[in-house]
DNA sequence: ATTGGCTGCCC
DNA sequence: ATTCTGC
DNA sequence: GCAGAATGGGCAGCCAAT
């Protein structure tokens, strides 16, 4: 069989990556769908539709497979600089920050070096080969064994085809304009089914693949809830309190800061699963003893893992010491010991309840506390902001975040950020910090610098010889018009160039604004901000009126006194 | 046996 | 997590 | 109003280098 007419076959992984460039290229969301739908249409065999699907919408690995390539840029790129017989940090290292893009930067040289072509066997892979790379990828752990893989595979595939194989390979997006709200309307548009019920289907299954089979083959009515099967979490619109209208209309509960979880339960059989549907259940073993002790009949909640202790729900900081744990020791549960905090009930006794209104759910969720000893959120009512400002000062006051705000009558919407759940948090605070360097974007905002490492002053600091020291980075919260007007005050200011960073003469002052405060010993400040974000540009103010790295720490002695209310005095969460 | 870099995944 | 932008 | 995209800090686990 002639070679052109294998290649252009509808299950090779070229057909794939040439469709992923077309839908790039296509302008509008709808252009886009069409596209995607007719490539989908072609696809005959269910396996391939399966991978073609998964490898579109979710990656190398469908979402609750738990599988991982383990492969980040620095892997792929040192690689490719290999492929090319070029040096990594002269050559290679340049050109991505000039194109704001390593897979598109292997890309382009991958076409037009000739070590590289030379390389390239020009066989080509199907879609199923292609999955079998990713498998292996998966098995091994070694840097040189997966480098080795990864050679093997990039020899059989054209430049196009290696710039999607590492995207699909990583976790993050494909840059095409075409996420998961895409993909289900071109499989509803090539398999002629209303868009909801594919949607529907996809987080009952957890697989965009399987939904796609199933929407070939007429069988999305076949679709269930599963009970130790996660489906995607409802999640939560952040606003100002002022900003609400109906107030009668919502219940408010604290929000913890902690971890979301969702809990399937029967009998002496339990799993827990994390907001991105990962099986966490190694991670709480006490939590999976106890709710295995209650013998709960088939039940999932939703919740949240907290560190309490002495009657107290302790920061955030502490469970992040035992999120990443894998095994943790008795000491180790002794030292953090956790709670799962529930505030939802989605499935009981082989009923699912996503449909019902919160108010329901919220009855049975309140009947099962009472039976089975389960915590839960304590739901408050409201009529006006003044009742919202009163118990968001509770909130705080018991180390919570802030407070949600639920519609009464609203359900489940699972996977989605809606206005049925309302998300209340106020900054930690702000501080006014020099810009000190400038690092080179990526994507959209390649070829500028996007990127700012900002500091406090130590210029009266005895301890500190220099003027400024970092004190955290930021990339967001100024508009597109305002960074081109801060990339060219950049230029005038560059004083030194490493790579892809620019080093600035103390000028820009920006008012950093962020969540909280924390301490890091392994930094220079030995202060950390959380959720940093620009809150304004100050062209008002000049470097000697940038923070000192007193003022970071008289904010977080501030925060340290605030002692925290435990839940002995007016608890946030109770047992009916 | 330690340390540092890379990766994934919580917020 | 947060934020802005295009549709 | 929603979806998409680009990015923050910090932790554990794992591998590679020393």
């Amino acid at each position: 069989m002639p070679l052109s007419h294998t290649l252009s076959k509808p299950n090779t992984f070229r057909k794939l990556a040439e469709t992923a460039q077309a839908i790039a290229e296509t302008r509008g969301s709808n252009a886009k769908i069409a596209r995607c739908s007719q490539y989908f249409s072609t696809l005959e065999n269910d396996r391939d539709l399966d991978l073609a699907a998964c490898f579109l919408g979710e990656g190398a690995f469908s979402d609750v497979s738990g599988k991982r390539a383990s492969v980040g840029s620095r892997t792929t790129s040192t690689l490719a600089a290999d492929f090319c017989e070029i040096d990594y940090d002269l050559v290679f290292k340049p050109c991505k920050t000039a194109t704001g893009s390593a897979s598109e930067t292997i890309e382009k040289l991958f076409t037009n070096i000739q070590e590289a072509k030379d390389k390239w066997s020009g066989r080509g892979l199907s879609l199923e080969e292609v999955k079998n790379i990713y498998d292996r990828l998966y098995e091994v752990s070694s840097r040189n064994d997966k480098q080795q893989i990864l050679q093997e595979s990039w020899e059989q595939m054209t430049p196009l085809e290696v710039k999607y194989f590492i995207r699909i390979m990583g976790r993050g997006s494909l840059r095409i304009g075409f996420e998961s709200k895409s993909i289900t309307s071109a499989l509803a548009k090539a398999f002629d089914h209303p868009v909801k019920d594919i949607r529907h289907v996809h987080m009952l299954t957890g697989s965009i693949g399987k939904t796609a089979v199933m929407a070939k083959n007429n069988q999305l009515h076949e679709a269930d809830f599963q009970l130790f099967q996660p489906v995607a979490f409802m999640l939560a619109s952040p606003v100002e309190s002022r900003s609400v209208e109906d107030f009668e209309a919502y219940v408010a509960e604290e929000k913890f800061d902690g971890m979301r979880c969702q809990l399937h339960a029967k009998g002496d059989e339990v799993k827990i699963f994390s907001r991105d549907l990962n099986d966490i259940s190694g991670s709480f073993p006490e939590i999976i003893k106890e709710f295995a002790a209650k013998e709960l009949p088939g039940t999932v909640l939703d919740g949240e893992i907290c560190v309490y202790k002495e009657d107290t729900i302790q920061p955030f900081q502490l469970l992040q010491q035992r999120m990443g744990v894998k095994k943790p020791s008795k000491k180790i549960q002794k030292e953090y010991p956790v709670a799962l905090i529930s505030f939802d009930v989605l499935y009981h006794n082989e009923e699912t309840l996503f449909a019902k209104p919160l108010t329901e759910r919220r009855k049975l969720l309140n009947e099962l506390s009472g039976e089975y000893q389960l915590p839960v959120t304590i739901q408050k009512a409201i009529t006006a902001e003044e009742d919202v400002d009163v118990l968001f000062k509770q909130a705080l006051e018991h180390g919570n975040e802030g407070l949600m705000l639920k519609h009464k009558h609203s359900a489940y919407e699972y996977g989605q950020r809606k206005k049925s759940w309302l998300k209340v948090k106020q900054p930690g605070g702000s501080l006014d910090t020099i810009m000190m360097y400038a690092h080179a974007g990526s994507g959209k905002r390649g070829g500028t610098y996007s990127d700012f490492t900002l500091g406090v002053s130590v210029r009266e600091d005895e301890r500190y010889e220099e003027e400024f020291i970092p004190i955290g980075k930021a990339y967001g919260g100024y508009t597109d018009d305002e960074l081109k007007k801060l990339n060219a005050r950049i230029k005038e200011i560059t004083a030194e160039k490493y790579g892809p960073t620019l080093g600035l003469y103390p000028d820009i002052v920006i008012e950093l604004e962020f969540d909280d405060i924390q301490v890091n010993k392994r930094t220079k400040a030995n202060y950390t901000l959380r959720f940093p974000r620009f809150k304004a540009i100050r062209w008002d103010l000049s470097p000697d009126d940038v923070d000192t790295l007193k003022d970071v720490e008289r904010l977080f002695e501030e925060k340290l006194n605030q002692e925290r209310l435990g839940q002995a005095q007016n608890p946030s969460f109770e047992v009916k």
